[in-house]
DNA sequence: ACTTTTTGCTACTCATTTAGTAGCGATCTC
DNA sequence: GAGATCGCTACTAAATGAGTAGCAAAAAGT
């Protein structure tokens, strides 16, 4: 249930691409560097379906709605080099950075939760 | 500094986009829903631009890093469709929901303020 | 031990999204 | 009314993601 051949070396040469001029984002406001990682398909997903338990990929792949695999596999790595989320034995898991992170981002639920039905409402008048 | 030409016509049809099938977000949960919304390039950055003044479509973009006008009238759009982001008549502004909604993303602001040193030293020792 | 299944992941092709630049008509500035 | 500035559209090129197939390694079954 592990590789190791050539994913950890990649994420090296990953790191770099986090929060630098990859997706523009070197206004060097943190928050903007923030906004460029959990800005890109799946990043947040990922974090919260790691939030309760560890999943191994394909486990992460179904909850994320079949995200292709290449994706999947680039937002970890990208994850894994902003120090968010880790390997564990069972599969990934949040590391502590993510666990804190998770944490900010937890209210978000409840938040969405109040706003889905307005949303759904606004769809239905437009029809 | 208004158009009203085909823009606000074109959010009823973009409507029905938002949080639907678009970028694979039926699961049904309101927080995937949203996910779906956030996790596009500059819409966080957007919300958090509106935060503490209403901008004009130029000065948002100087802001979000010179995004392209085309990525940007879109993002406007959407987040209009969501009713996150209204036309004041001195340029975009949060509307009610989006207030609502900043605030609860508003401690990613400390949080990434924190992390970001950590980010540093990780991008540091690979190299 | 050997087959079968499942897992993580890469490789590839094709669709969609975003960047980057140019520019038009409307509105502000003087 | 000339100039600057505005919101925004159009267009092309590059980057990103989807979708599918499949392989090597590990797990599980017998």
């Amino acid at each position: 249930m592990s590789s190791k051949k050539s994913s950890d070396a990649d994420i090296a040469t990953l790191l770099p691409k986090v929060g630098k001029a990859v997706r523009g984002s070197q206004s060097g406001q943190p928050i903007m560097v923030l906004f460029d990682l959990l800005g890109r398909r799946w990043s947040m997903g990922i974090l919260w379906n790691l939030s309760d338990a560890n999943r191994t990929f394909r486990d992460l792949q179904a909850r994320c709605n079949s995200a292709s695999p290449t994706v999947l596999n680039t937002r970890l790595k990208e994850l894994r080099a902003a120090g968010l989320v880790e390997k564990a034995p069972d599969g990934y898991a949040l590391s502590n950075d993510g666990r804190a992170l998770f944490r900010v981002l937890e209210p978000l639920g409840d938040w969405a939760m109040e706003w889905a039905p307005k949303l759904s409402e606004r769809q239905a008048r437009s029809d």
